[in-house]
DNA sequence: GCCGTTTTCGGCCCGACTGTTTTCAGTCG
């Protein structure tokens, strides 16, 4: 719920709870049974919205050019500016009371949608879930026109595990439950290719859940091998070119068995973005071209014909085994986008942002690769709260063909997480300096630490002490509950010190399990450039933070990013993998990351950074 | 509600699957 219609003194709205404000209004609207394009027009504002600056929104209200932004409207210009400036939408306030709170939840069941909750509420008075749950009970929804049995039981089962079937799944875990069902598909013999596309192959965060795409000879022994992977509690759906189930953690995957000629389109598809698919074929349509998942066939005629043309030729597709009558020679996905004039795209960037533009004008990204890593900052040891001993880190570092490995463990006030005071700390300097004289195998260590910034943005340790360190990592551990002012404040008052290198996590949130605290991440990443401060990106698979949505203006602006993987055991320097994908989401090259340089730039940059020492 | 080498109306991406029907509506991605 969006904090817009609340009470008490206003404070300001940021734009992602007015975008989270009319993705509500969307809601609400679809419940009522609005025109569906009008729906669709809430949540494109919204997500136009989310794709703003923070900082630009004021000035577009201010001089009235929210209107000249594609997809925001003269009714849509009113309300964002309504709320930006008094917090609250008296248009909502109406909306929402007239829509029986328990209709939305309705909406988390799976099957249902506005239309059949529409009935349920006015035919059967139906006002909540366990209202809902007593009339499948008694039978009355079965009894119901256009519902029976089956829907009735679905109904029942899709609330009762409401909870375990709408959780979305880190991508570090979808991904490790993906990789041996993709390699399991490739080696069965009717296989000729799979790829799991959909949101995992877009290197999110979070998913929801998997999708798997195949071109097979045959689809009976595919699907039976699908449909009993160890694990799988049900088979909920199971047609000729489709079969979903669903796993005992409630995660659900979907196989989709295509001809091989289409596996391309199909790939491109499933992978989405929606937003992006929807901007690609609207690129096809100017083109003359309709794109699916079929393949890219001439657009049918004009007018009111134009339906029934379209469905003529799905038809018509389907019973010729589908060749597509534009490019049988399109085998790949560089060659569809060069199909429509475009440069190939990565998956990683199809989230409709701009990437189409982009690759129009041919200035796409050369996006960072794992493989341009030559080390990383932000990792812990057994001298604060990680499993690994500095050896074992220092190894392990080695043998991923690192140059470097910063070591950064926890300062004192981290107490939980067994912080270094002073003395401990010089204990550590001084073993890594051994190491670093030993030279065990082609690797440097560098000396550096987590540190606490204070509840007032004062630095754990004294600039003495810090002076004796390759490096600073400062991080928020504390206090999380400060309000945006404080919180801001706080984090660019530790920017402003001479010592510290980067800022760990900037808003602490913890993936599906903690909110981020609050802070103004356009202020702080302003304070981080004016200061040479880089800022992480915590590639921790839970963390992510920086988060990649704000990564492309910000490196465009100057900033420099570090890819941290924060392990806390020599298994955990992979995560990398994930900051890899999340860098790649924020567009950034390897020029943008400091870890991505040779050794001895990056020592000159500590050296500048920290001021003279020895070493 | 938004948009316009179809501009002030009439479109808006497209198809699979399910359950309920007996030709289709609703949901989902």
């Amino acid at each position: 719920m969006s904090s817009a219609g609340s009470a008490g003194k206003f404070r300001g709205v940021t734009k992602n709870e007015i975008a989270d404000t009319l993705h509500e209004i969307a809601t609400l609207l679809e419940l009522k049974g609005e025109n569906p394009f009008k729906v669709r027009a809430y949540q494109a504002g919204a997500r136009t919205l989310e794709a703003i600056e923070e900082s630009e929104l004021a000035g577009l209200i201010a001089e009235k050019r929210l209107e000249s932004i594609k997809g925001i409207g003269e009714a849509l210009a009113q309300k964002i500016a309504e709320l930006h400036a008094t917090g609250r939408l008296e248009f909502l306030a109406k909306l929402r009371a007239s829509v029986e709170p328990g209709l939305l939840q309705m909406l988390e069941v799976p099957g249902l949608g506005p239309k059949k909750i529409k009935a349920l509420h006015e035919r059967l008075g139906l006002r909540t879930l366990a209202e809902l749950t007593a009339a499948c009970t008694d039978g009355r929804v079965a009894a119901l026109d256009g519902f029976g049995e089956k829907s009735q039981q679905k109904i029942l089962e899709g609330i009762r595990n409401r909870e375990a079937y709408g959780k979305r799944h880190l991508w570090w875990d979808a991904e490790a439950v993906a990789a041996p069902i993709v390699a399991g598909l490739r080696a069965l013999s009717q296989v000729t290719r799979a790829e799991s596309a959909g949101s995992l192959r877009r290197g999110l965060e979070t998913v929801g859940d998997l999708d798997f795409l195949v071109a097979a000879s045959e689809v009976g022994p595919v699907m039976d091998w699908f449909c009993t992977r160890p694990g799988v509690k049900e088979v909920t759906a199971r047609g000729e070119t489709k079969a979903s189930v669903r796993f005992e953690s409630g995660l659900q995957a979907d196989l989709r068995i295509v001809p091989a000629e289409q596996f391309v389109f199909a790939l491109h598809h499933f992978t989405g973005s929606k937003d992006h698919n929807v901007q690609m074929r609207q690129r096809a349509l100017a083109r003359g071209l309709s794109m699916s998942e079929w393949g890219l066939v001439p657009a049918a005629g004009e007018g009111t014909a134009k339906g029934k043309a379209e469905k003529l030729k799905a038809e018509k597709l389907k019973s010729e085994g589908s060749a597509p009558a534009v490019g049988p020679e399109i085998q790949t996905e560089a060659e569809l986008f060069g199909a429509l004039g475009l440069r190939s795209i990565p998956p990683e960037l199809r989230e409709g942002l701009g990437e189409i533009e982009a690759a129009e004008a041919g200035e796409l990204p050369r996006l960072v690769e794992l493989a341009d890593l030559r080390g990383a900052f932000h990792n812990h040891t057994t001298a604060s709260d990680g499993r690994s001993t500095l050896a074992e880190m220092a190894a392990a570092a080695a043998a991923l063909g690192w140059e470097y490995l910063g070591i950064a463990d926890h300062s004192k006030s981290s107490f939980q997480a067994n912080g270094l005071n002073e003395e401990r700390l010089a204990a550590q300097v001084a073993e890594i300096r051994a190491l670093n004289a030993a030279r065990p195998h082609a690797l440097r260590v560098f000396t550096g630490t987590e540190c606490d910034i204070l509840p007032d943005g004062r630095l754990d340790f004294d600039d003495a002490t810090l002076a004796t360190l390759d490096y600073v990592v400062a991080s928020v551990h504390s206090a999380f509950a400060q309000d945006e002012a404080v919180m801001t404040a706080r984090i660019i008052r530790a920017l402003e010190h001479p010592r510290v290198t980067m800022l760990g996590h900037l808003t602490g949130r913890l993936l599906l399990r903690r909110e981020p605290y609050r802070v103004n991440a356009g202020k702080v990443i302003d304070a981080a450039i004016a200061h040479g401060v880089i800022i992480e990106l915590n590639a921790s698979p839970m963390r992510l933070d920086m988060d990649w949505r704000h990564w492309r203006k910000a490196a465009e602006r100057g900033l420099i990013c570090s890819i941290n993987p924060d392990a806390h055991d020599t298994a955990g320097l992979a995560y990398v993998r994930a900051g890899i994908n999340a860098a790649r989401k924020g567009w950034l090259t390897p020029a943008h990351i400091l870890n991505t340089r040779p050794l001895a730039e990056v020592a000159a940059r500590l050296a500048g950074k920290a001021g003279k020492r020895r070493d």
